[in-house]
DNA sequence: AAATCCATGTGAAGTTCTTAACATATTAAT
DNA sequence: ATTAATATGTTAAGAACTTCACATGGATTT
């Protein structure tokens, strides 16, 4: 199977998104130069990221959008249920719990871990908080597949350590830091002070 | 000027807080494999980045941790204090306010907005909560030079827009939607559902 | 039925980004 | 002082990604 770059994966997302709006608005037919034009890229773009997965246009005319939505969310796994843990209920973690597009894309927080002798054995959003010792157990019972780390950059490596030994090899890490995993462990980051530095080393430039 | 891309600048953010762990662990000199091995990259990646902006290092020694971070800090414009106004004083709105490396890198949330009229009036963290109409009066009056834009999609552009007619020109935008901008403004996204969607397709595929 | 129009799908070209490789500079050891 | 060891800075090679350009197939009009 060949590998597909991580920007195509992103764009389909986009398309996904874009696709879904269009048909809010009723519209059902849709071509890549339209596509390209909402997400500010060319239509050459957007007909190569499709192209590594299938033919899903007709010429001529374009994509049908329902069709082309359908076929988006097969490849990109969202037509199930996906059960999330997340590690860390500060104020990113709480924010992640009450986060609507997730439940709307099948994303689902089904448990939360802190350490805070303070926050265990409480709730949040209906949702009790565990004892991060207790992962495992929670995660097999929840089966859990996905977690969203939240913790201080600190604890954050040996939080994820936990997870993998518990068999959870996907992770959105919210600490500020390179987490090392396993080869078929997979880490996306969010990390927003890299982006706030990176606007930084722009107005600076500009400025000069 | 050559152009830079931006992933360098955001391994330049990397190398940044590397450094300053490296620092805080009494470490004075370190070398380009070193940086590499704790991020998971090449050691000529390293060098390659840095060398866009300068020679700073020893030949035969390495890097001398306190300097580099130092030129580092200079080149993406983080020897300055960046005023920064908040649009949207929801769950990632006032997580956003609370996060403590903000501050720590020199990024000051000084104005809140919001639409609301159950939050307009308010005080968050000691910050008034102004409405958005009011923007162009408080973002003069605090020198407002980045907006983190945390308001529901369906308003983000407007609110940009808003944020453009007063001169701000650097977002940071958690919308899910491509926002569209004048050549000299600069948007940067924050999208947790692209994320979670490649980690979903990531597991998908590894299933089959 | 023929002609016209339109927009896809895709090789090829072009561009950008990453990695390799090494000459060079510096330190340390003998 | 010479040799050995080390790690930078940089050029060149290689890989990955994006854009171009057009043949192709389907729809629409005359």
């Amino acid at each position: 199977m060949k590998k597909i770059s991580d920007s195509t994966i992103s764009r389909m997302s986009t398309y996904y998104r874009t696709l879904t709006t269009l048909i809010e608005n009723n519209v059902e037919t849709v071509s890549s130069d339209e596509i390209a034009e909402i997400n500010s890229i060319t239509s050459a773009q957007v007909r190569k990221d499709l192209s590594f997965f299938g033919t899903f246009g007709k010429r001529g005319l374009g994509y049908n959008t329902v069709d082309l939505r359908e076929q988006i969310a097969k490849i990109l796994g969202l037509k199930k249920q996906w059960n999330i843990a997340l590690a860390g209920v500060g104020n990113i973690g709480k924010a992640m719990i009450d986060y609507p597009e997730f439940k709307r894309q099948g994303f689902y927080i089904k448990a939360l871990f802190d350490k805070d002798p303070k926050k265990v054995g409480k709730t949040e959003h209906g949702l009790k908080i565990h004892h991060i010792d207790n992962v495992c157990k929670i995660a097999k019972k929840e089966a859990i597949e996905i977690a969203i780390i939240a913790v201080p950059a600190k604890v954050a490596q040996e939080v994820i350590d936990l997870f993998v030994q518990c068999g959870v090899r996907a992770f959105l890490n919210f600490a500020q830091l390179t987490i090392k995993v396993p080869e078929n462990v997979i880490v996306k980051n969010e990390n927003m002070s890299v982006e706030l530095e990176a606007l930084s080393y722009y107005l600076t430039k500009k400025s000069k």
